[in-house]
DNA sequence: GACTGCTGTTACCGCAAGTAACTAGCATGT
DNA sequence: ACATGCTAGTTACTTGCGGTAACAGCAGTC
C-alpha cells in the first residue's frame, strides 16, 4: 500500500490547501483584498511562511482564490446559455444570471473585478495580470459559444470573438455601475441591455432639435 | 503689484505641479503603475515629501495624473461623436476615435484602466473608488449624449444610461482583448462592433445542428 | 528686523511582503 | 534500530514602500 499512503499525503496536502483557501476568503470577504498575509495565516491559525509554502505568493493565493469563483460563475453563465427559449430568452436568462450573482455576493464580485493588487509582477511577460482575466475568460467562452451556434458569414470565428468580448464588457460595465446605484430593477436592467442587442439602437428616432439624424 | 506677486506665486507653485506631474509621467510609463514615489520623486530631482506636500499621498497623484488624460480621452470622444455623418458614421468614429487612442499609446491605456492601486481604502462608503472612474465617466458622457439626441420612449433618460454604460464596457472589453492579441485590423473591429449594435446578433441565423433556435 | 510662506532636506516610524534557518512528527528503505 | 526524506510548523530577520516629523534656507511683506 506504499502508493495508498502516498496518496493519503497527497489529499492530505489538497485538502489542507482548501481549509487555507477557506480561511483567506474569509478574511478577505471581512478585510476587502488588502488583507495581509499576517492575517491570512492568522485566522488559519498558522504563521505566514506556510502560506507561501502553498501558494508561492500573495498574487498565488489571489489567483487560487479566484479560480473557485470564476470556475463556478462559468458554470453558471454557461446553464444559462442552455436554457429553453428562443435566443433572446437565452440571452436574457444569461444577463439574469450575471447580474443575479454579482447581485447576491458583491464582495465577492469586488474581489474578482476590482482586487487591487500590489505586487512586483512586471517581469516582461505576462502582461495582463490578475484584474481582466475573468472579463477575459467570459469573452472568450461566450464568443465560443456563438460561433457554435450562429451563421455569421465567412469569419464567423473571428466576429463571434469579437462579439464574446463586446457582449461581455456590456454586461460588465452596465452591472457595475448597476450594482453602484442600483436605480432600476434588475428586470428592467436585463430587458434595456437586451434590447441594445437587438438593434433598438439603431431603429430609434431621432429627438426633435437634436442635431442631425 | 502685491497681487500680482500672489499671482507669480500661484502660477508658479502651479508651474511646479505639472512639472512634478510630468516627470510622475514619465516615471509610471517606464515603470508602470508601481512606481515608487522615491522614484517619481527622483526623475524630478527632489525628494519625497515635496510630493506628498502637493498631492496629499499616493492616490491624489495618480489621481491628477489620470485627470489630464482622462479629459483629453473624452473630449475626443465627445468630438467623434459630433463628427459628420449618419448615425452609424458617428458610431464608428467614436469607436475608431477610442481605439486609435487606446492602441497610440498602450502604456497611458494600462496605467489608466489597470493601475493596480494599494492604499489602505476600506472606508466602508465609496467602494468604487479609482480604477472604474474613466469608465464611469465615459458610460455617463455617452449616456447623456444618447439621452440628447434620442427618442427611446418614455423613460429615455434611463434607458440611456443603461445603454451608455454599455456600449462604453463594450468599447472598453473589445478594445482591451483587442490591444492584447491584434487579431484583426482597426476597421474590422469597428465594423464588427458596429453591426453588433446594430442588431445583427439577432438578424443571425443558426448554424446547421445547432441546438435550439 | 520679525513674520509668512514657499522650497527643499535628513531621518525616522510602521507595516507588509517575502526569506532563512531551524524544529518536530511520521512513514519509509535497509 | 536507524538513518532518510517528506511535510507542517515555528521564530526572527531583511527589504522596501508609504507616510510623517522636524528642521533649514530663501523669497517678499509689514
Amino acid at each position: 500500500m506504499e502508493t495508498g499512503q502516498r496518496h493519503e499525503q497527497q489529499t492530505a496536502t489538497q485538502r489542507r490547501r482548501t481549509e487555507l483557501l477557506e480561511a483567506a476568503e474569509r478574511v478577505v470577504l471581512r478585510d476587502g483584498p488588502e488583507a495581509s498575509m499576517n492575517a491570512i495565516a492568522a485566522e488559519a491559525g498558522i504563521t505566514k511562511p506556510i502560506l507561501y509554502r502553498h501558494f508561492g505568493d500573495k498574487s498565488g493565493l489571489y489567483r487560487a482564490l479566484a479560480k473557485r469563483h470564476t470556475d463556478a460563475l462559468l458554470a453558471t453563465l454557461r446553464a444559462a446559455l442552455d436554457s429553453p427559449g428562443d435566443r433572446r430568452d437565452r440571452v436574457e436568462a444569461t444577463l439574469h444570471a450575471y447580474l443575479s450573482a454579482i447581485e447576491t455576493r458583491p464582495q465577492v464580485y469586488r474581489f474578482l473585478m476590482h482586487p487591487a493588487e500590489t505586487p512586483s509582477d512586471e517581469r516582461g511577460f505576462d502582461v495582463g495580470r490578475h484584474s481582466v482575466p475573468l472579463l477575459r475568460r467570459m469573452g472568450e467562452d461566450l464568443g465560443e459559444v456563438i460561433a457554435e451556434r450562429l451563421d455569421l458569414g465567412p469569419d464567423t470565428r473571428q466576429v463571434a470573438r469579437v462579439w464574446g468580448h463586446g457582449i461581455v464588457g456590456m454586461m460588465y460595465a452596465a452591472g457595475d455601475w448597476w450594482l453602484g446605484e442600483r436605480p432600476l430593477s434588475r428586470d428592467l436592467l436585463v430587458r434595456h441591455l437586451a434590447d441594445l442587442l437587438w438593434g433598438r439602437l439603431a431603429e430609434a428616432g431621432d429627438r426633435a432639435g437634436s442635431p442631425g439624424l
